[in-house]
DNA sequence: GTCTATAGGACGATAGAC
DNA sequence: GTCTATCGTCCTATAGAC
């Protein structure tokens, strides 16, 4: 792995676990083993940088997802695979947790991919439950769209609540208050 | 206002807009009309007004839920009037948000008021769903704790879609989409 | 209680040598 | 490409006068 890959592999990581705010070229610099210059040469700032890493962590956030809605299987069980894929909980959504912060969201550079990739997963999500609603698996009183923003929101809040409380097995908990919730309406 | 409950106020705004990391004693300070020796005089330093910040939000939330969960009404209705309440869907959650913050977890006494203040919010709302399922209101198979949290999760969540789309709406959608769902389970 | 002065360090970036 | 030196600013806190 070359220098520039290192700094932004660094820079994802430290994103992940600092944020934006909390996290600083020099330290970015120390993970990757680089100097100064050498950052600076290979990008013009720390929001230069920050567009790469999150660029990349959104691309792979969508690749991984669209690998289970484009899944073999039925609807609801692409969907259920989604939701029960192992995450690391008390680590929280790379994407998601830029969303909190207020120098990404104030930077329309920033925030485009956050901004796009939810709106990718949600409509994504909605195809598959529309899928699965023109197959008779689900019920038809069910709204695609706001059924797969909830579920996204099931997720993205699991994160919060698993952090809140020290426990990954709450994010596993919210999971399953959803199954549970939508098992009601598959036929 | 005296001056030590301005800034506290102060923080509680700065905390909920900028998180820890991005909230400086000297913007506290500007934004209360204190000067540093003021504030260091109520005041050890920044955790310590944080704690009185942090303590107070969530106070307010739970204060704010009990109201709602502790209303007149059935319990599913008491939910539905929970979940529908009127908030700031793009500011997020003044609580939820400090889980984001690594500095506020990784101090014990900073993370106990987040930590309770959820603990308590899933164990609560766990229980009108009880109460539901006991009147007959709700469907048997409903596990209120999972589905609990899973709608707390929705909220928080909500809040994270909200903000990605710079759009309200998303927060309500997320909610109705919660709803859509709840509603199949009950009678 | 509130003020100003001051401190030591980190932040984000630039300059210029090699 | 990478290094060291340097810059001006902000951060969090302390000291001591009023």
């Amino acid at each position: 792995m070359d220098t520039r890959e290192r700094l932004i592999e660094s820079t994802r990581a430290l994103l992940w676990e600092y944020g934006y705010v909390g996290t600083s070229p020099k330290a970015i610099q120390q993970r990757a083993g680089a100097g100064q210059g050498s950052m600076y040469h290979h990008f013009r700032g720390k929001p230069d940088l920050a567009l790469a890493a999150i660029t990349r962590s959104a691309e792979e956030l969508r690749d991984r997802a669209e690998a289970e809605f484009a899944g073999p299987g039925a609807p609801v069980q692409r969907i259920t695979a989604y939701l029960r894929r192992e995450r690391e909980a008390l680590r929280g959504c790379p994407v998601g947790r830029l969303t909190q912060d207020r120098d990404v969201m104030a930077d329309p550079t920033l925030r485009r991919p956050v901004e796009e990739t939810f709106a990718w997963l949600r409509t994504r999500l909605a195809g598959v439950l529309a899928e699965a609603r023109v197959d008779g698996e689900l019920d038809t009183a069910l709204d695609p769209a706001a059924t797969a923003t909830a579920l996204v929101a099931v997720l993205q809040g699991g994160y919060v609540l698993a952090r809140a409380a020290g426990d990954a097995e709450v994010y596993a908990q919210a999971v399953d208050g959803a199954l549970g919730l939508l098992t009601g309406h598959v036929h």
